[in-house]
DNA sequence: GATCCTCGAGTTCT
DNA sequence: CTCGAGGATC
């Protein structure tokens, strides 16, 4: 029996590699899934299992929730372009710095741009030991057990060091067509549904999606070195791994030019999502040269495509009137299928862009998403004649009061009693990076601006259970739940609050740096222009914008309301309560960019952590900086969540601690 | 005065 | 994510 299942493995190993790699496969479907039954069954009866069984891809429970996952090198994204121009510039700047590196000339490689999900695969000793999705770069998501059902990717390999591989997880188109026909359940692109399939807690429903990978670099590798690309990518493919083929490798930028072009035509003909090409040098040691800005590689660019187009019908145009009291014309179109989605609306941002478009109601409009997200009207079909002009709205829609141009916007001149603005700014007060109230999204916003008459910010705070009795939708535990999350937000950072306020001009950082800067409410409402403009980033505009608000009489009689109702910014009481880390023991490893080692660790105890030494199971946090070692090792092992340095500020930014530095 | 960079504000759909 | 504007820098 253990002879059969040995070959069993071994067969049903090579058929997938076979399928999934060498996209060549051997047995049909229904032949495999024979022999994998086979196996299963041999498996159950014996109570044993190889160790690299292509059952043991899918295993375990679904999850409560997906685990931190810290890369070990950071995933880049790409700087773009879009022309054969800005490609040559790239290049031109590319082979500028090699020169004066004293450098030869770049070579370039060229490979697919994979419409999929990044995901970072971690193999040790032969093994697969860990997956996760790219998030911010430097930490991600745990998806080990999603990532262990594709069946391209091999659970052991040849080599024993420790590695890290960055691929591209995609659905194939014929994958989607099948699954589609199978099902009533329709996805609509491959792409998203990839990112469904990677991003579900359930591991069963990502094997059933049959998901596929590319891999195309190695961030981390022990125990070798590599050279260039091509060595890279077949060093890959000696271990197993499905390549990310490279097409073309030269050191003229215009032949890699025409290349891209080729594949673009031939786009279609793939059994995958590509949106561009990605151009690389080739030569590891001119990319370490090169290096990197904040944000990009300087050795590698993404050629994006043309997004996909469509025209449709331009139905309707509505003004909406946002929290600063902006009217912005919102374009009701014809629903029309475009990259994976419906759309009915788009923006036409303001009245000079109406003009300049040349649209009206019943126009056949061209359309496209924006970086394949947001819909973007492009302008009306060549000889497009509108039934009906479109008005600039000399009233406010929603509150009938006049409308008055500043630039090239036009605003609602009510701000006191308009309610979509009352609405805009309730929910502003109440987002993530304002005073996070839970539950409090911007229909409920709305529904209470409407119904209970709130007119301000304040009566939030006035709000009791017995006023919801009169609203549909809210049951006694979702009014409990609302205004227990009211009440928790009394206690904001001072600059969370200035944020939550609306200042115009004033967002996220700005509000931060003002707290710093004076460190009480009471200093900030009493600031002058001049000393506003010493602090960095505030000049003129944003200084006089801060003066004005708070000289303004029924925002300072708003504020004075808050307080009275007991909303304290910046106390250190409740910062200590609030804080993040209060109570938990925190490990600061490797350099810090912002502040020594020992002023950090003052910083964590007056936010009531503890700063400790060495990384244990107790440990709460690590804060890796610059050439972190076996601390940050250690606490990979054992899934301490590791945070780099911004990350870390930002963190206690959110809740104020920051202040007191 | 020109140029580069960062921040704020607004944007759709699932 | 993108656009435009504000601010800093040369």
């Amino acid at each position: 029996m253990h002879e059969r299942m040995c070959s069993l493995v071994e067969l049903l190993n090579d058929y997938a590699r076979a399928y999934y790699v060498q996209d060549a496969p051997i047995v049909s479907d229904a032949e495999y899934d024979a022999l994998f039954d086979e196996l299963l069954a041999l498996e159950r009866e014996g109570g044993a299992v190889l160790p690299n069984s292509p059952t043991q891809r899918v295993g375990g429970e679904p999850l409560a929730a997906f685990a931190p996952h810290a890369h070990i090198a950071r995933l880049w994204s790409l700087d773009k372009v879009r022309t054969r121009g800005e490609l040559q510039e790239w290049a031109a700047r590319a082979a500028r710095l090699c020169a004066e590196r004293g450098l030869d000339a770049p070579g370039y490689a060229l490979e697919y741009k994979f419409d999929g999900l990044t995901i970072n695969l971690t193999y040790e000793g032969g093994a697969l030991v860990g997956a996760a999705t790219r998030g911010n770069g430097t930490v991600g998501e745990e998806i080990f057990a999603q990532v262990k059902t594709i069946r391209a990717l091999p659970l052991r390999i040849p080599f024993q060091g420790r590695m890290e591989v960055q691929g591209e997880c995609y659905m194939r188109l014929s994958v989607l067509e099948a699954l589609n026909q199978a099902s009533t359940e329709q996805l609509k692109n491959a792409r998203n549904a990839a990112a469904g399939a990677l991003r579900n807690l359930d591991p069963k429903v990502t094997a059933a999606r049959r998901l596929s990978c590319f891999c195309y670099n190695i961030g981390f590798i022990e125990g070798k070195t590599l050279t260039n690309q091509l060595e890279m990518l077949e060093f890959l493919k000696e271990n197993d791994l499905p390549v990310s083929p490279c097409l073309r490798v030269c050191d003229d930028i215009d032949e890699i030019y025409d290349a891209v072009q080729a594949a673009e035509q031939a786009r279609d003909t793939l059994d995958f999502l590509i949106d561009g090409m990605v151009v690389k040098l080739c030569d590891f040691a001119a990319r370490e040269s090169l290096g990197a800005t904040d944000r990009f590689p300087r050795w590698a660019i993404a050629y994006k495509f043309a997004a996909e187009e469509a025209t449709t019908v331009l139905e309707d145009v509505t003004w909406e009137v946002g929290r600063t009291g902006k009217l912005t014309p919102r374009a009701h179109l014809a629903p029309v299928e475009l990259a994976g989605a419906t759309i009915r609306h788009a923006t036409l941002n303001n009245w000079d862009d109406i003009q300049r478009k040349q649209v009206g109601i019943g126009s056949t409009v061209f359309i496209r998403r924006s970086n394949d997200v947001i819909p973007e009207i492009l302008g009306a079909a060549p000889g497009d004649i509108p039934k009906e002009a479109l008005q600039k709205p000399t009233r406010c829609p929603a509150c009938n009061a006049h409308v008055e141009q500043r630039g090239a916007h036009l605003f609602c001149t009510n701000s006191l009693s308009c309610a979509p603005q009352i609405a805009g700014r309730l929910t502003h007060y109440a987002s993530r990076s304002a005073l996070d109230i839970e539950g409090f999204s911007e229909k409920s916003a709305a529904q209470l601006v409407e119904a209970l008459h709130i007119s301000s910010i304040p009566d939030l705070y006035a709000l009791q259970a017995v006023d919801f009795a009169s609203l549909p939708g809210y049951g006694p535990k979702k009014i409990a739940n609302l205004l227990a999350a009211i009440e928790r937000s009394k206690h904001p950072a001072l600059g969370a609050f200035l944020f939550a306020l609306g200042i115009p001009n004033v967002g996220v950082k700005t509000a931060r740096d003002l707290a710093r800067h004076f460190g009480t409410l009471r200093a900030v409402r009493a600031a002058g222009r001049e000393e506003l403009l010493t602090i960095e980033d505030v000049g003129d505009v944003v200084a006089d914008s801060i003066v004005e608000f708070f000289a303004d009489g029924s925002i300072a009689a708003q504020v004075d309301k808050l307080l009275g109702f007991g909303v304290v910014p910046g106390e250190e009481r409740a910062r200590q309560a609030q804080s993040p880390i209060a109570g938990k023991t925190l490990v600061v490893t490797g350099a810090m960019q912002r502040m020594g080692r020992q002023e950090m660790e003052l910083l964590i105890e007056s936010l009531g952590g503890k700063a400790a030494g060495s990384v244990s199971k107790k440990t709460g946090y690590v804060i890796a900086g610059e050439s972190a070692g076996s601390k940050l090792t250690k606490a990979l092992e054992l899934q301490v969540p590791v945070l780099t340095e911004a990350e870390f500020f930002d963190m206690i930014d959110q809740c104020g601690g920051n202040e007191c530095v």
